[in-house]
DNA sequence: AATATAGTGTTATATAAATAACAATTTGTT
DNA sequence: AACAAATTGTTATTTATATAACACTATATT
């Protein structure tokens, strides 16, 4: 299969927790348009991105929940999981750590980073905090493919660079510094003051 | 002027806080390619959003960067500001809080809320925490037009409808749960797990 | 058995966004 | 003064995404 466009993919990461939720209720059996009532969209759409992922409904019986979340499954988690690691344990670095762990999933916070002596050697969710000069040999020794980046502003830039040195492959920064870090690095940025200023704007005019 | 494109508001939001930067280490003029640089976004892209907003430089001396932030500004902030609320002071919400607070902006954060006796009556970066069963009163008191929703999944419908009733007009919702709650609402969503499986996906396939 | 209904899968169209193309303008250079 | 270089503002094109249109199929109904 080739690959999937983006809004498809991050629609399939929603589908998936939604059907997980109703197998969990027992529901065995979905049409398109309730799954779209779930999330907010439309039945079309449903049925285009399923169309991308080439499943198949038994005519006029719905899809088979669990068939499609194998499916989902099989397209986005890696078959042996993802190790990540959070690098920053600020509120922020924290608060996604806490996120995630328990979370029963293919990705895994298996380190977290910070530059703190009163941090590192600390237990967050049972997961021990490392002192950010051992991110090259722990990124090593733990397999760990994809960083979460908490880190205060000031020093973005050069733990981006840092983790590039590592080898780490995807960064989802949470910094509000861009990352000038080439293009084999796959780098997805979230800003949260640009989200509450988007939300500010629009509720001004709309 | 007619509202601009969704990207456009989120880039200038970006190049505001670029260009603040730029003019607290002394410089006046940018060209568009050099703030192209600095998002790494290319020039055309600049220049195409300043047409948006109306914005014409001094030709070949760039553009008079006090003047252009002054008018994204203008643009994108409400002139008496807006007042925000978290609601749910959990490990996140707190995150936000103080990620928030000391930011010169207009938009503020003039509560929080909570609904466990423990979190209500504490401050939080100098902001009261309030019992979430005063939502509607203190909304109305202080003004609150934002909420940035940050509680439990199990209470994210009720506690967006509670929102609703209140009367405010945007939310960006952290929470995984979808909002079924009407076009009068800005909803602005934020899923931290579909992003972070969106970078598994393409660290994969890419 | 013929017809209607509800749902799907896919192709076609419309909308949104990014990129490219280029004329216009100012400054610098000969 | 003529020309080249750099940069802008805008129109045109391309690409990505969402929406609409519709033929197809299984089931239900008469």
């Amino acid at each position: 299969m080739k690959v999937l466009p983006e809004k498809t993919v991050e629609r399939l990461s929603e589908y998936r927790r939604a059907l997980i939720k109703c197998l969990d209720s027992g529901q065995t059996h979905i049409y398109s348009h309730q799954l779209a009532k779930l999330l907010n969209l439309t039945a079309v759409q449903v049925r285009r991105d399923l169309m991308f992922i080439g499943y198949s409904s038994l005519q006029r019986k719905g899809y088979d929940i669990k068939a499609l979340v194998d499916l989902i499954v099989s397209i986005l988690d890696a078959k042996e999981g993802l190790n990540i690691a959070v690098v920053g344990m600020g509120n922020l670095g924290t608060a996604i750590t806490s996120y995630f762990t328990g979370k029963r999933s293919r990705l895994n916070i298996v380190a977290v980073f910070d530059i703190d002596q009163k941090t590192i050697g600390k237990a967050f969710n049972g997961i021990a905090c490392y002192n950010i000069s051992e991110l090259k040999k722990m990124v090593q020794e733990k397999n760990i493919k994809i960083a979460i980046l908490t880190v205060p502003p000031n020093v973005a830039t050069q733990t981006a660079n840092d983790l590039k040195e590592a080898g780490i492959a995807g960064i989802l920064n949470f910094t509000t510094v861009p990352l000038h870090i080439g293009e084999q690095i796959y780098v997805e940025d979230y800003d949260m003051v640009t989200s509450i200023e988007k939300v500010a704007y629009f509720v001004k005019n709309k």
